[in-house]
DNA sequence: TATTGTTATACTCTATAACTATA
DNA sequence: TATAGTTATAGAGTATAACAATA
């Protein structure tokens, strides 16, 4: 989810450069030596998506120090922040995971000191899981990393379109966990 | 990138299931039994591109069958398909990768007889890549797959938000990867 | 010396299966 | 029997570093 503290001497392994925009040519004729068709892909919007993606991890990469969240820890962080003394299995049913999933990652986190993990009073078996200060510190430091980026994004839309593309994403993601 | 033929008997691990709607309530005081608040995160446009991609491929892989595609693959058989005899490192350029990261995959396709290897006559270093008919069978199977997914997004967007999607993921792309 | 491709290694994110401890 | 969490294993996708062969 979110790599809390990455291995100090761990090469971080670094998202994907940016494909030349030449790649991103729709077809056609221009058989220029070294441009390459992606055939159908840039008419897809599944395609589109996952650039737009892509990119996102890309430039928050980018913007990323060293010993730095990724994306998933996080988001991760954020949820236990906004909900301290939540169990694992509760947040994985919140993002959809599966909790083995969780396991490994939250035990970093707990190892790198940025989460704290209770046994639960009333549940032998549950664990309360809550930010310690330094989490808390990492959590804001990447928030803001965040922010900066939501701000690069919004400032190449206008506010019609940020909202309409807040609200349409909704929509895509309920019509695909419906469809089929 | 695309998974070819995925290893026959092996258990292909299947995207995470979708999220619970109620985990997307923004912040808020209702602390009702099991729903907990996912912080900032729902406000986010990155965190819905996110939401909205893993969308995609968890509806791609419920269409799926056995030793189906994988949405990477599937890219990746596109290209090699509408540039016959192009070379792994052409491709990587296209898609912003190491060429490293294709070595393994395309050794796969080629294991898997979707793709054809040919040394280049003209450079010894280099290889030539084509489909096979089986590669060409299964990509043009799992297209049919894409597309049935394009007309359910289509399905939710009027025509103008279609377009206006399309344009706005490519202008948010070129931002992110200039930015910084 | 530069380029094509491979291999070894590593890291993120995710899953299933089997297991322990507790309810 | 059901639930919380762990561990082992696996796989997709991605990277860097070092290397071989060829240019």
């Amino acid at each position: 989810m979110t790599d809390t503290t990455r291995p100090k001497g761990a090469t971080s392994p670094r998202p994907p450069a940016p494909p030349p925009a030449a790649a991103n040519v729709d077809e056609g004729q221009g058989e220029a030596p070294d441009t390459l068709s992606l055939g159908p892909l840039p008419g897809y919007l599944g395609y589109k998506l996952r650039q737009a993606q892509a990119a996102s991890f890309r430039h928050i990469d980018r913007m990323a120090g060293e010993s730095d969240l990724s994306p998933g820890r996080f988001s991760l962080l954020t949820v236990i922040g906004a909900n301290p003394g939540v169990t694992q299995t509760r947040i994985a049913r919140a993002f959809g995971l599966d909790k083995s999933t969780l396991s490994p990652v939250i035990d970093q986190l707990v190892k790198g000191r940025l989460v704290a993990r209770k046994r639960s009073k009333t549940d032998g078996r549950a664990y309360g899981l809550s930010l310690t200060a330094a989490g808390r510190r990492s959590l804001d430091a990447k928030r803001a990393q965040i922010e900066a980026q939501e701000k690069v994004m919004a400032a190449t839309l206008s506010p019609r379109e940020h909202a309409g593309m807040m609200e349409i994403l909704d929509r895509i993601v309920a019509a695909l966990d419906v469809a089929r």
